[in-house]
DNA sequence: CCATCCGTAAACACCT
DNA sequence: GAGGTGTTTACGGATG
């Protein structure tokens, strides 16, 4: 138990009820060895009829333009492959615009790369980016077919009225109601298709913009963290977070009309609206099957996963999928609820998109930097590339990592190969590379502070559905250093991990019980008796012992990588190559590596005074945290340490458990001058 | 194949 | 008794 060499992730869970929607959307339990992104292999090199006309169905026009996004990708990957890509296309929307290949070229690509594959080759900002460009062209075209369609519609209406039959009025109706129907359908189906985008993670689409790949992103008037809320609220009927949705400005259903059209009112009679919806593919970049979503996928539904109903803030538990449908047309039929809800999922999308936009700028510097391109400096919030000479990859020291928050540099050796886009299809993405998807294992040789990872992108897991790529050791560590007394009572470790992450704020019992689990079962973590109850604490020393000496990188990241591309995984994959490289030094006994002394300090100081902003966290119930430097005048012992600690802590020499009564040597002592430190 | 780590589930005890 | 807190065991998947 000393060593905990292996994943410093928390992996998707197939178990739980209901994991995260975009974690485990497509595989009910295990079952999926290969979990997920199967089905997206096959029948991707449909050409399905290029125009896109009358003749062609909403689901298949749907189909259609994934098809073309695929492409564009894949020439997208061509271009890079060829070294065409710009070195100017350092953020995401240079990537975008860079990739503006006309549909019928990108049609004519040679390259018929498996979604999969792109994945693996794409970083998630270039995927990003393509997908959202394609998501722009697919509105475009969606409109223009609704363009078509009505204008069918009204030849129709003239023609017939010109031939001077009298059209009963109800045929009439019926034709303007089919046609509404089937306007309906194609909202839905889009909307269906947005989904399952969002939930892969892989883009979000803005509401107000029917064209135009990321651009300015109007802020959402409802603030992020308020959309777990929403959720929860809108859950019950009656409940004013649908007002306050409303009055909150959102007024997508005008200007997103276009776009996602869940203004369409009500009137369209309700049994067809929710056949359209079940099927959208839960597997990664959808596959034909997606698209025809007329066809009922027997066996899944993007909102139907591990036994519950996914729409947010719903969990209710349907047997099969068959109960499953109907509770989806009887709870969640196209009212103003379920609007409203849609809404708020299109807030959603939208704050991750922003936020997938900041890192995808991240990475490009990353990347350009490792590629040792002349990067322009970004306007990060990182102070990157201390290290003058970092331009030797090989040459990088830990010290470096210091400067390197995110650089996954891999000190010796490989560390250009990981940067390289291209890389052989079963080996990891370059993009994701060193770190490690979703395990840390190589991560020792990554030295860059993750604490501060997970403080930059806190902003990130907090709004996001994806599960964060640390262990739950790992978090609660954080969670206790990250509070100037370094303790915390079960209860506000529980509150954290719910501020923190918009994936702790579901299935409660299940990580809430990992949590306990894992706080009685490692050595690491202390328990101290105190006035008012228990507190927790972290024994630095024992957490570092779990750390293992040695851990190269492995080709099992990679494998990750390609399993796990679904919208966690992908983000977690990414989040994990970052961060995993800093946790991983603080934790390490930075002893190992005679650099690392001086970077030990200022990481773990990191780790502990990283700048989490206390960004008023309505999701949790959690008494107003404040961010360590508000806090560095407070009280610093909630309590005298009980003498009850000797059943924890039996002999572990250092194991005093209550680190600020007695500081064990080195590692303590830091971590106890690091708020003040930070704060000041 | 084995050992280890991790996450999850669950049973149980204790306390409020 | 219900619920929260802790502890412990068991299991399966992932990894080296």
């Amino acid at each position: 138990m000393m060593v905990e060499s292996a994943s410093e992730t928390i992996r998707s869970a197939p178990s739980g009820q209901n994991g995260v929607g975009s974690l485990s959307g497509q595989a009910d339990g295990s079952s999926g060895g290969a979990t997920g992104t199967t089905a997206s292999g096959t029948g991707r090199e449909v050409t399905t009829g290029a125009d896109s006309n009358g003749e062609m169905s909403p689901a298949e026009l749907l189909h259609f333009q994934q098809q073309q996004a695929l492409q564009v990708a894949r020439q997208f990957l061509l271009q890079q492959a060829s070294g065409l890509s710009s070195p100017g296309n350092n953020d995401s929307k240079q990537s975008a615009s860079a990739v503006q290949v006309p549909v019928s070229v990108a049609m004519m690509s040679p390259q018929m790369l498996t979604p999969q594959q792109m994945q693996q080759i794409l970083s998630p900002p270039q995927l990003q980016a393509l997908l959202q460009q394609q998501q722009a062209l697919m509105l475009q075209q969606l409109q223009e077919y609704y363009k078509k369609q009505q204008e069918q519609l009204h030849l129709q209406l003239l023609t017939q009225q010109q031939a001077g039959k009298p059209q009963p009025k109800e045929a009439l109706g019926n034709k303007q109601l089919a046609f509404q129907q089937q306007l309906l359908q194609m909202q839905q189906l889009q909307q269906q298709h947005l989904l399952n985008l969002q939930r892969q993670g892989l883009v979000s689409l803005q509401p107000n913009q029917a064209s135009g790949p990321l651009q300015t992103l109007p802020q959402a008037a409802v603030c992020p963290t308020d959309l777990p809320q929403l959720w929860k609220g809108e859950g019950a009927p009656g409940q004013p977070a649908e007002d306050s949705v409303k009055q909150e400005g959102l007024d997508l259903t005008g200007t997103a009309a276009t776009a996602t059209s869940f203004a369409v009112p009500p009137k369209v009679s309700p049994p067809l609206s929710h056949h359209t919806l079940p099927n959208g593919q839960p597997t990664v970049l959808t596959s034909r099957r997606d698209s025809s979503s007329h066809e009922e996928t027997p066996s899944s539904h993007p909102l139907y996963g591990h036994g519950e109903c996914k729409w947010p803030g719903c969990e209710t538990l349907c047997e099969d999928l068959g109960q499953f449908i109907k509770h989806l047309n009887t709870e969640h039929a196209l009212d103003d609820r379920s609007t409203a809800q849609c809404r708020v999922q299109m807030q959603v999308v939208q704050q991750l998109e922003i936020q997938l936009a900041k890192e995808s700028e991240r990475l490009q510097a990353m990347m350009a930097h490792l590629h040792m391109r002349p990067s322009e400096p970004k306007p990060f919030s990182q102070p990157l590339n201390p290290v003058p000479g970092s331009s030797s990859f090989s040459k990088v020291t830990v010290s470096a990592a210091d400067s390197f928050p995110d650089g996954l540099v891999h000190p010796p050796t490989s560390a250009a190969a990981p940067v390289t886009p291209l890389r052989p299809p079963g080996l990891g993405s370059a993009s994701l590379h060193g770190g490690g998807p979703a395990r840390r294992r190589s991560s020792d040789k990554f030295c860059s502070p993750i604490s501060s990872e997970l403080a930059q992108n806190h902003e990130f897991y907090k709004n996001a559905d994806v599960r964060p790529p640390f262990t739950y050791a790992s978090l609660i560590r954080q969670a206790i250093l990250e509070t100037p007394d370094r303790q915390l009572t079960l209860n506000e470790i529980y509150n954290w991990f719910t501020r923190m992450f918009a994936y702790f704020r579901r299935n409660t019992a299940t990580w809430k019980n990992a949590v306990r689990h894992n706080l009685s079962l490692h050595k690491c973590f202390v328990r101290v008796e105190n006035v008012k109850g228990a507190v927790w604490t972290v024994d630095e020393r024992e957490y570092q012992k779990r750390r293992p000496p040695k851990m190269t990188g492995s080709p099992t990241l990679v494998k990750n990588m390609i399993s796990g591309l679904s919208y966690g995984a992908l983000n977690a994959s990414y989040q994990a190559a970052l961060a995993e490289s800093s946790f991983p030094l603080l934790n390490s006994p930075g002893m190992l590596n005679p650099g690392s002394a001086s970077s030990l300090l200022p990481l773990s100081h990191d780790d502990v005074g990283a700048p989490v902003e206390p960004l008023p966290s309505n999701g949790s119930s959690s008494p107003p945290r404040l961010s360590p430097p508000q806090y560095s005048h407070q009280v610093q012992v909630k309590e005298e340490p009980a003498e009850a600690e000797e059943d924890r802590q039996p002999g572990p020499p250092l194991g005093t458990p209550n680190p600020s009564a007695s500081g064990p040597p080195e590692d303590r002592d830091l971590e106890e001058e690091l708020p003040g430190e930070e704060l000041s």
